[in-house]
DNA sequence: GTGAAAGTGTGAGTGCCGTCACCCGGCGCG
DNA sequence: CGCGCCGGGTGACGGCACTCACACTTTCAC
């Protein structure tokens, strides 16, 4: 998956910069103009949230959407015994919260954050008026549903053609992709992986010791390198 | 499975009415008013597919949105080793192919034929022109992407969370729905089954025994009605 | 009608991976 | 400084579901 436009690591934006500043690095806002994007900022809020705490609840009704100014959240389907899949991680930039914005559906999914975490937040009416009043971001919107979808697909064949090694691995292939040199500095814990790949923790932690011990990943103090991204993309594809 | 017809599109004899007509009963071009139908229908060509035929390819650059106009068609992933995972079946009314013309990515995956089919085929510009020429087609399809985001992320939640039996429960369920009184006329082969969810034929058919046996499901002549829901909601739940 | 092809039923064997149980090491905090 | 907690490592065990094999039934084409 090759993606030039949309999903290169942006720099970050400096604590000082202006939320303007910030918005036009946003895909679905870079087609605004400066003025537009100005006076596009006073429509939002920004609002903190703490490690852990819910930012929006499934089933709930759905009046905001929200862009990640700061931290990481993610998008998680919890069982009834405390399972949880997560669905998406999203950083800086990325947005939640359309969905529900779009169709008048109640949320899809939790999103809680990860650590703490600083969101703008806009209100149903005035991303409505924005979409409708410039097709760049009705556009940008199309584009990046599309991708997700994409996205989403390729996590339902994963799912079920794979085993858990190759999840893994076309896990770490796609996270190694987006990080710069492709050493994932974030946490990403042994639990973590598993909730997003729908396996258990303990599976998850064999594999990473055999992907260690036959050089394929160099994992030193939560980060992980990925060494030899040919033999994942290798175990990632479907056994013949 | 067969060559994807290249001959041309003979005329077909349209049961119950116009193109017109068939095309405002879509969701995604319902809010056009009849003049715009009518010129629409200009733009799109109809074409015939026998059954077992591949529509698209993935990997393909695509440039045409299609319409079932007429039978049916599964979008599906294909592994090296034969094994298929069915993203979708798709009926008439029900349209595909517009990922690749928004995003300008390649088709993200299959398109084959179940049934002898009747497709009507909209090029890139054209739709691109409708889209950005009328909000409510844009609007619509905004809604539409975000009803198969709901879908695919819900298909991920069963595969990670429900077992077998489960994710069967959950698909005859969503079908019933779909259904007039419950009843699943079209013809779901154990393997069709098997493959939408993820399992194997064989164990798909000791479920269905199993349904049978529990009364959950009557099975009588390739039709499938679901004669105790509760049970299934029940079944489809995760256990806690 | 008749044969081929498609779909279904069922048993036996096996393996991946989940669960349970326990240990270890590092790090933050009172 | 010691304690708790989070994250990770590893062995033992068992079960769900996959594969293989084969018989039977239904559908469909000619």
């Amino acid at each position: 998956m090759t993606e030039p436009t949309s999903r290169a690591p942006r720099p970050t934006p400096v604590p000082g910069g202006s939320t303007a500043d910030f918005l036009a690095t946003v895909p679905l806002f870079s087609g605004l103009d400066r003025g537009e994007l100005t006076r596009f900022v006073e429509l939002t809020r920004e609002k903190s949230y703490p490690k852990g705490s819910v930012i929006v609840f499934e089933d709930d009704p759905g009046d905001s959407l929200y862009v990640v100014r700061e931290g990481r959240v993610k998008v998680v389907l919890v069982a009834e015994d405390g399972r949880e899949v997560i669905l998406g991680v999203l950083g800086i930039g990325e947005h939640f919260g359309e969905l529900a914005l779009i169709d008048d559906q109640p949320r899809s999914a939790h999103v809680i954050a990860m650590e703490d975490a600083t969101l703008l937040v806009l209100r149903r009416e005035d991303f409505r008026r924005r979409v409708e009043g410039s097709p760049s971001v009705a556009w940008a919107l199309l584009t990046e549903l599309s991708r997700r979808l994409r996205v989403a697909d390729g996590k339902i064949g994963g799912l079920v053609l794979l085993d858990v090694p190759g999840r893994i691995a076309r896990l770490l292939l796609e996270f190694g992709e987006h990080a710069p040199g492709g050493i994932i500095e974030k946490p990403l814990t042994h639990q973590t992986i598993a909730n997003m790949i729908g396996a258990s923790r303990e599976t998850v932690s064999r594999t990473m010791r055999e992907f260690q011990d036959s050089g394929w990943v160099k994992v030193e103090r939560r980060r992980i390198a990925i060494a030899d991204p040919e033999a994942l993309r290798k175990r990632s594809q479907v056994r013949v």
